[in-house]
DNA sequence: CCGATTTGACCCCC
DNA sequence: GGGGGTCAAATCGG
């Protein structure tokens, strides 16, 4: 069966405007703003409309740490190398594409070697899944400053353009989820893991769940799925939290397929500490 | 067996 | 014509 193909939409150059930004060291996924892209026309199946270059469409750039962290289930549909890039361009789409006629869809491009490196994440369309965009951590890992310790900082950031398109509803639903949690986590010369918790007073020891080798539940300076009267079917939502999809574990932590290791550490070919 | 990923091929835009 | 986005068959893994 032909996949539907997409109907040429008008261009509206969000990645012009949001490069300008240049929002690197936030994890945020920056959904486009209010009165973005919903409303998509419904795909047309002219055989060969679906294969239309991305300034086409709307679409919008992130860069950050943590290309994985935006609160929705993505299938990897291809992979390229590309030109003059040293890094190959991955391909995700909804997981919803099929079941809900979701379009939204994102490039990740690895932008250089750094430690840990950054990404350039282009999203293409808004999610019409209702599986709700989730804020996402603003996850920014420092350089060990002093000392050896890589910081993780969870929530670090001021702004989430990403709030923008919640309803009140989802505004007030969302109220424990954009407080900002934070927590910072180190890695001392000895591989422990430190957490430096200064979440709100209610909020739980995640930074201990974070360090617990078993470790069940993603701690709560991540977005928490949203509540289950918000979703519509998107219970399935919660694998998107799959601590092990994100590699958090007892032994470092893993975001975005990278894995964040104390300096002594050997960063090498297959990570090994 | 089923869903996800990989990967070469196809196709469109620049 | 080349680069880049997508498709889809093959493969993998649970």
């Amino acid at each position: 069966m032909a996949s539907p193909r997409l109907k040429r939409e008008q261009s509206f150059d969000f990645e012009e405007a949001i490069s300008a930004q240049e929002a690197v060291g936030s994890a945020s996924a920056s959904y486009s703003p209010s009165g973005g892209a919903f409303g998509i026309s419904p795909p047309e199946s002219s055989p060969r409309d679906g294969r239309k270059r991305r300034k086409d469409r709307t679409s919008w750039v992130n860069h950050t740490f943590t290309p994985h962290f935006d609160g929705h289930l993505w299938r990897k549909y291809g992979q390229k190398n590309i030109k003059d890039s040293a890094f190959p361009r991955l391909y995700y789409r909804c997981s919803y594409r099929d079941d809900r006629q979701c379009l939204a869809s994102k490039l990740v491009q690895q932008e250089n070697d750094d430690d840990p490196p950054t990404f350039k994440v282009t999203y293409t369309y808004e999610h019409t899944c209702n599986s709700m965009p989730v804020p996402t951590p603003d996850v920014v890992a420092e350089p060990p400053a002093t000392g050896d310790a890589y910081l993780l900082r969870f929530g670090s950031a001021a702004g989430h353009g990403d709030t923008q398109q919640m309803d009140q509803r989802e505004r007030q639903q969302h109220h424990t989820a954009v407080r900002r949690p934070f927590v910072m986590l180190s890695f001392d010369s000895n591989r422990n893991l430190h957490e430096q918790p200064a979440f709100p007073s209610d909020q739980p020891a995640a930074a201990a769940a974070a360090a617990s080798p078993s470790f069940t539940p993603p701690p709560r300076a991540l977005p928490p799925p949203p509540p289950p009267s918000t979703m519509n079917g998107g219970d399935d939502l919660f694998s998107t939290w799959d601590p092990f999809r994100y590699g958090l574990n007892d032994d470092h932590a893993q975001i975005g397929g990278h894995i964040y290791l104390p300096d002594n550490c050997n960063v090498g070919d297959d990570n090994y500490c």
